[in-house]
DNA sequence: ATTAGGG
DNA sequence: CCCTAAT
């Protein structure tokens, strides 16, 4: 720019140093929102196998959670020691997933939420058969794309120009899904594992429609489900003003207490968290709200479950706010009573409890599982979404399960032990029993992403996606870069902002258009720069701690490196919110942390001979130029300091 | 909110 | 990339 040459650039093309606080004070608040925009880069959408998808004005998980990466076993295997060294905290985890599966016997009344997960996970538990009856459930309820956008007859990424309206369409998005429940084909013949059969007839449950549609709202209507009815639920569903981009998660624990009030079909509460600027902030939460044990609910069942479809759906789950059901309890209580036919109309449509013989017949009426942390790009498509949520069930129905077994909050570690032995024959014990998902301790739960889950892969490939393909002629392990969409947010490109789209594979700066052949490296490096993209992770947390992600790693490209050279050029080294500004005003995912650390690594690279360095080289101009401008800036540095502190010498 | 550095 | 201290 004209006047910025006239002010002040140096010999080189660098500019002068500009007065410490000077340049900056103008453009704070559009920094800031530019900050929140990075945060809602990339949603992450926080499901619970508890049939909750929460979203995530943020970006975080790391790179070492990314199933796309390079290296997903890897990966795949670092969450897992996480996970199993952090196996305490999982059992604290409330996610409530309780939801039912109608064919499985499972209902939830406190907790109209009705999951894919949950029925995956209970199938799998029960039938202990092959990953393909978890996948097959999970994948229907994520499949059916018809319910999740009533409203269009296609499915289409899931993006919007304006981040709110893409928060508002994951909400209701997300909503559909977790609503949603297609009984997968393979299930149905393990209904009667389920149940213990009594006497004579075992229970029959009588074939369920294809789809339930279980307890929930049905929110077709309001293009936003995300706008509440008012009533108590405002408490717990998102305002309207969800646009906001932070919006935040919900869950578990909001969830958790909010239940109780919900009202029919309602299953899903949000919050924003108004105040949130930092990542880490959103993944906190109470730990009192988040250490209730994983355990599920049986249910002594007196009478078969059956009928009660549609019906157990809605009416039985949500209608009952039971005020017995605190956070402890885990709801025990309130999912006895609906049992036996006090609360819904589901019990009492069933025939009359009797013991007939030694048989205790059991009915698990909710479970809970862990969560898991699904990061997503909001430009993802829905089919990623789909094989993304399957990626993270199957992950943790895998293998990475056992079931325990516990007494009035005790675990009962004997699995020698009769019923009969343990007293959970007897009709007072068995509102005390309870069933918990846990990670298994022993082995190694099968990675994320690997060859031992052909399902995964297979999952992977054939998908048809409504998406474009970045280079066709690239081919790629990674997942799928779903962000290959245009430039979220058209910039209004104005000086020097050289890295634009959030997907940096396309950084234009005005010679990249027709320079590939030259540089057909680009054609790798588009891929990579969205591998990251779909991350999906099963979420262990540390320890007590609140599931802070870290974020996902996002290798610098060429191309970046350059606008990063240029702008630091220009400006220096010292001015990282400004060179921000400047060259990726449009990534999104860049933060002026970022782009200093990147400037302090490529120093680094810069240094070392060619054969030290790693990853994706960078063109030795480029380095060049990085040694050239560090040393310069740095000499300007130490002027600057000299001047100073002569100026405060003088001035004492 | 930014910067600067160590990890 | 993360985390912090210091601005």
């Amino acid at each position: 720019m004209v006047l910025q040459n006239r002010l002040g650039y140096g010999f080189n093309g660098y500019q002068v140093p500009p007065t410490p606080r000077a340049t900056r004070s103008p453009r704070r608040g559009s920094i800031r929102k530019k900050v929140d925009d990075n945060q809602m880069c990339a949603f992450d959408l926080l499901a619970t196998v508890a049939g909750k998808l929460l979203l995530e004005g943020q970006v975080s998980p790391s790179s070492s959670n990314t199933l796309t990466g390079k290296e997903p076993c890897a990966v795949a295997k670092d969450s897992i020691k996480k996970e199993q060294l952090d196996y305490d905290s999982a059992l604290k985890v409330p996610s409530n997933l309780v939801s039912r599966a109608p064919d499985l016997h499972f209902s939830t009344k406190e907790f109209p939420v009705a999951h894919i997960d949950d029925c995956s996970i209970l199938a799998s538990v029960i039938t202990s058969s092959d990953c393909s009856e978890k996948i097959g459930c999970a994948e229907k309820l994520v499949n059916d794309e018809s319910k999740i956008q009533p409203g269009s007859s296609k499915v289409e990424p899931l993006r919007a120009r304006n981040a709110s309206n893409v928060t508002k369409a994951y909400m209701c998005t997300l909503d559909k899904l977790a609503v949603r429940y297609r009984k997968p084909p393979a299930l149905i013949s393990q209904e009667n594992c389920v149940k213990v059969p009594l006497g004579t007839g075992h229970v029959s449950f009588p074939a369920y429609q294809d789809v339930v549609n279980i307890a929930v709202r049905d929110d077709d209507e309001n293009s936003s489900g995300c706008t509440q009815p008012s009533t108590t639920k405002t408490a717990f569903r998102p305002s309207p003003r969800i646009g906001d981009r932070r919006i935040r998660k919900i869950l578990a624990s909001k969830f958790w207490k909010a239940a109780p009030k919900l009202k029919d079909g309602e299953y899903f509460t949000a919050e924003t968290k108004p105040g949130y600027h930092n990542r880490k902030n959103c993944y906190k939460r109470k730990r009192s709200l988040r250490d209730y044990p994983l355990k599920k609910r049986i249910l002594y069942d007196g009478r078969s479950l059956s009928n009660s479809d549609g019906g157990i759906t809605s009416e039985g789950i949500s209608s009952s706010p039971r005020k017995g059901f605190s956070c402890d309890a885990s709801g025990s209580g309130a999912t006895l009573h609906g049992a036996f036919g006090t609360t819904s109309g589901v019990a009492s449509r069933h025939t009359p409890f009797q013991s007939r013989d030694s048989h205790v017949k059991l009915r698990i009426r909710s479970f809970k599982v862990p969560e898991l942390f699904i990061e997503i790009p909001e430009t993802a498509t829905v089919g990623s979404l789909k094989r993304n949520v399957m990626e993270a069930v199957n992950a943790i129905l895998g293998g990475g399960l056992r079931v325990g077994v516990l007494l009035q909050g005790k675990k009962i570690r004997d699995d020698n032990k009769t019923l009969l032995q343990t007293g959970l024959a007897h009709d007072n014990k068995l509102d005390a029993l309870g069933f918990s998902l846990e990670p298994t301790v022993s082995q190694a739960p099968p990675p994320l992403c690997n060859e031992d889950h052909p399902l995964l892969l297979s999952c992977n490939a054939p998908q048809p996606l409504t998406r474009y393909p970045p280079a066709p002629s690239v081919v790629h392990n990674i997942v799928e870069q779903s962000a290959a969409d245009a430039l979220p947010d058209p910039p209004l490109t104005s000086v020097g902002s050289f890295v634009e789209s959030d997907h940096d594979s396309a950084p234009s700066p005005p010679d990249m258009s027709d320079k590939s052949p030259m540089d057909s490296r680009a054609l790798v490096t588009i891929p990579e720069m969205d591998a990251e993209a779909l991350a999906v992770v099963p979420m262990r947390k540390s320890k007590r701690s609140e599931a802070v992600q870290r974020r996902i790693r996002r290798p610098f490209s060429v191309s970046e490196v350059e606008a990063l050279v240029h702008a630091v050029e220009k400006l220096g080294t010292g001015r990282w919110r400004d060179v921000k500004l400047l060259a990726f005003d449009n990534a999104k995912h860049r933060t002026y942390v970022d782009l200093k650390d990147k400037w302090k690594t490529l120093v680094h690279t810069a240094r070392i001979s060619p054969q030290q360095r790693r990853g994706e080289p960078v063109p030795q101009v480029l380095l060049d130029r990085v040694l050239d401008a560090h040393a310069y800036w740095s000499q300007q540095q130490a002027k600057q300091q000299l001047k100073q502190q002569s100026d405060t010498c003088l001035l004492l």
